[in-house]
DNA sequence: CTGAAAGCGCTAACAA
DNA sequence: TTGTTAGCGCTTTCAG
C-alpha cells in the first residue's frame, strides 16, 4: 500500500507538497500538479483514511443514525438514505449508516465521542429526543431529518405534513366527498408524541374545517389488524363513510381487506388514500393506492448539503425546510357513489365483521364484478 | 476532550499501562488497573478512534455492504442488520452499513482502500459478485451473505433454500395438496443466475418429484401486477390446482387479489405459502399468511461472529453455513377441497382450528409489545 | 510557489 | 509488572 512518502519521492516533490495538491488548501503550479498526480496514479495511491483523520481532526464520515425497528425500511427511507449517500460521495464524503436506536446513548456516546464522525443526520426524530441533546453537548454538529417540539437552534429538514394532507383532502373533496375518515397511527404512538401522527391529526382538523366539513379521526395500530379495527370503528362512528385517508402505512392493508370483506369496493364505495407512500407500496395493493408519495430522495440530499455546509462554516446560518408529498392518482380514489348511497344496505353488518363471514361477503363482491 | 496522556499523568503512570489497561494486550496489576480506570471514568476519557486506527492498522470498523433498491428492507434484511450490529457492538466494534451498489466498484475501492474497514459482510451476493474480488484483492477479509457460484476459499452464511422448499412442500403435500405451483422471481432474475430462485427451483423440483408429484413452476415480476398475470398462468396450465408456494414477496399480493378478484376463497380453495418472509410481512395479508419466516437476526450475528474470527486468527479456517426457515403456519394454508366434492357448504372454509387461534395469540402479543 | 519538521493520539516493540 | 520511545501516515505551521 503506497503511502505519501512514496508519491513524493517518485514525484520528486515534497510530501506537504503531495497533501497540498491532495487537500488544494494551497496554490501549487500546473506542473508540480501534474507530477504528482501522475505519481499517485502510478502508484494506484489512496490516502490512509485514519492518517488524514487523525492528522486534520475531520473523520470525513458523516453519521446517519438510522434506528431500525422490527418492520423494516420503507421505500421513503430508502430513497432518504441513498439521496443521502450519493450527495456524500458526491462530496468526498463517506456516509455510514448506525442502526443505533432512539434510547441507545451509551452506544451513540461510543461513536461520537471516539471523534468517528464529523456530523450527524438523526433520523426517526422524536418530539424530545435523547439523541440531540447528547451530540449538541459532544459538539457533533447534526441535522435533523423531521423535528423535535423545540426547534431553536436546531437545523432540520422534514415533510410538510400540513400542505400535504391539505392536498390529499382538497383531492378527495374535489372528487366530491364529503365524510371523509382519517386513519393515523396508533393512539399509544400518538400519546407518545410521534411529530408526524401529531402534525397530521390537526392539519387534518383544520383541512375538514375549512372545507366546512366535520373531521372523524381514528388511530390505528401499526398492523392489518389495526387497519380492520379502524375501519370497522370508522363505519361505526360514521356509517355515510365515503372516502378514507390513512397515515399508517401497515393499516392500510387491512382497510383494504376489511372493505373486501364487507363487500364494498375500491374506489366505487369508499376511495382509499395513503400519506407518505412510495410508489412501490402503492402498486402492491390492488387496486394501487393513491397516495401522497414522499420526497425523499431530496429530503437526503438536502440533509447532507446542509450539514456539509455546517461542517464548513463553523456554526453557520441554521437551515430549516419542509418539502411536501406529491399526489400521485391511482386507482383507489374517484368519485363517491351518488347521494343517497347505498353503501351499508342489505346484509352488511355495521359491526366488524367475523373472519367467516369476510370470505362470503367477497364471493359476493367478486359476482358483482362480473356481473 | 481528555487524551491518554492525561489519564496517565492523573493516574500516576505511563501513557503504554493506560493503553494496555484498555487493550488487555499484556497483563496489569490490580492496583494499577483500578488507578487507571478510576481516572478515565474522572475525565471521561475516550479513546479517539482515528489515533487508535492509526497506530494500530485497525479500524474496528466492519463494513456491512448492503445494496439497497428503491424497494426498501424487508423486515427479513432489518433483523439480519440488528443482529449484526449487536454481534459487533459487543466485540467493541462498530458495524457500518454501507448502501454502496454491486456494481458500484469504485465508491466500494474508495471505501476499502482507505483501510477504513477491517472487514466486510456482502447482502446481496450474486453469483458473480464483482465485489468479492475487489475486496479479495485489497486484502479486506469477508464473508457472504449468500453464495457466489464459486465459493472456494470464502466464508458464507445463507439460507438453506433446499430445506426451506422442501419443508413448505411438505406441510402442502401433508394437508392433502397435490397439484402446487412454486411462484419463483421473474425469468430475467432466474436468467441472470439470481441464486435464491434458482436453488428454490431446483428444490422445488427435486421436493415435487419425491411425492410422485408433477413440478410447476411460474416466473413473476417482483410486483403486484406480476402475481396476479402469475396466477392466471398457473390456472391456465393446471385448472385443478389447489395450493400456490410464492418465493416472490411482491407477487404474493398481487397472487391473493387476483384469488379474490376470482372468487377463490384462501385457504378454502387455494392455500397460500409464502417463502422466505417476515411475520410483519404475513400479517398485513388477509387472511395473515403460512409463511417460512427466515432466520435473520441470527444469520446476522453468526455472520459477524465468523468475521471477528477471520480477522483475529490471521486466515483462519472457513466458515459456510445454511439456516433453514422456519414454518410458521398462520391463516392462508389449510386442506384443499375435497376431490370432486364441492362443499362450498355453510359459512367458510375447513381451517384448521389451532392455526386460528394460533394467529389471534400472535396478534394479541404482537399489540401488546408495541403499545 | 515549495520544503522541513512538528505534531495528531495511540500502539507495540524494546528495555528494565 | 511497568516505563520509554519510535513510529503509524498525514496535515499544517513556519521558513524560505
Amino acid at each position: 500500500m503506497a503511502t505519501m512518502q512514496d508519491v513524493a519521492r517518485r514525484a520528486g516533490v515534497s510530501v506537504s507538497t503531495v497533501s497540498y495538491v491532495l487537500t488544494g488548501a494551497r496554490p501549487i503550479s500546473q506542473a508540480t500538479r501534474d507530477k504528482v498526480h501522475a505519481a499517485m496514479a502510478e502508484l494506484d495511491y489512496q490516502p490512509n483514511a485514519m492518517a488524514r483523520g487523525l492528522a486534520s481532526r475531520r473523520s470525513r464520515i458523516l453519521g446517519l443514525l438510522m434506528p431500525m425497528d422490527e418492520r423494516g425500511l420503507g421505500a421513503t427511507e430508502t430513497a432518504f438514505v441513498t439521496g443521502a449517500a450519493a450527495a456524500a460521495s458526491a462530496a468526498g464524503y463517506h456516509l455510514v449508516l448506525s442502526p443505533i436506536g432512539v434510547e441507545n446513548t451509551d452506544e451513540l456516546r461510543r461513536l461520537a465521542s471516539q471523534r468517528m464522525l464529523d456530523g450527524a443526520l438523526l433520523m426517526e426524530v422524536q418530539l424530545d429526543d435523547p439523541r440531540v441533546d447528547l451530540l449538541r453537548g459532544l459538539g457533533v454538529p447534526l441535522v435533523l431529518i423531521g423535528r423535535t417540539a423545540d426547534t431553536n437552534g436546531l437545523s432540520y429538514v422534514d415533510i410538510d405534513f400540513d400542505r400535504t394532507v391539505r392536498d390529499a383532502v382538497d383531492h378527495l373533496v374535489g372528487l366530491g366527498h364529503r365524510r371523509i375518515a382519517y386513519v393515523n397511527h396508533s393512539a399509544a404512538t400518538i400519546a407518545h408524541g410521534y411529530g408526524p401522527a401529531l402534525r397530521t391529526r390537526d392539519a387534518f382538523v383544520a383541512a375538514m374545517t375549512g372545507h366546512g366539513l366535520d373531521p372523524l379521526m381514528i388511530a390505528a395500530e401499526d398492523s392489518a389488524a389495526g387497519g380492520r379495527a379502524a375501519l370497522s370503528d370508522a363505519f361505526g362512528r360514521a356509517p355515510d363513510l365515503t372516502a378514507v385517508l390513512a397515515m399508517n402505512e401497515n393499516a392500510v392493508f387491512g382497510i383494504l381487506g376489511e372493505l373486501a370483506g364487507r363487500g364494498l369496493s375500491v374506489p366505487g364505495d369508499v376511495s382509499v388514500v395513503s400519506m407518505v407512500t412510495s410508489p412501490q407500496v402503492a402498486e402492491l395493493a390492488t387496486p394501487a393506492l393513491t397516495a401522497m408519495t414522499s420526497p425523499g430522495s431530496a429530503l437526503g440530499r438536502i440533509a447532507v448539503e446542509t450539514l456539509l455546509r455546517h461542517l464548513d462554516g463553523g456554526s453557520g446560518e441554521l437551515h430549516q425546510q419542509l418539502l411536501p408529498c406529491v399526489l400521485e392518482v391511482r386507482g383507489s380514489s374517484g368519485p363517491p357513489r351518488a347521494a343517497g348511497g347505498d353503501s351499508t344496505t342489505g346484509d352488511g353488518p355495521a359491526r366488524p365483521a367475523p373472519a367467516r363471514t369476510e370470505e362470503a361477503a367477497r364471493r359476493r363482491a367478486a359476482t358483482r364484478r362480473r356481473a
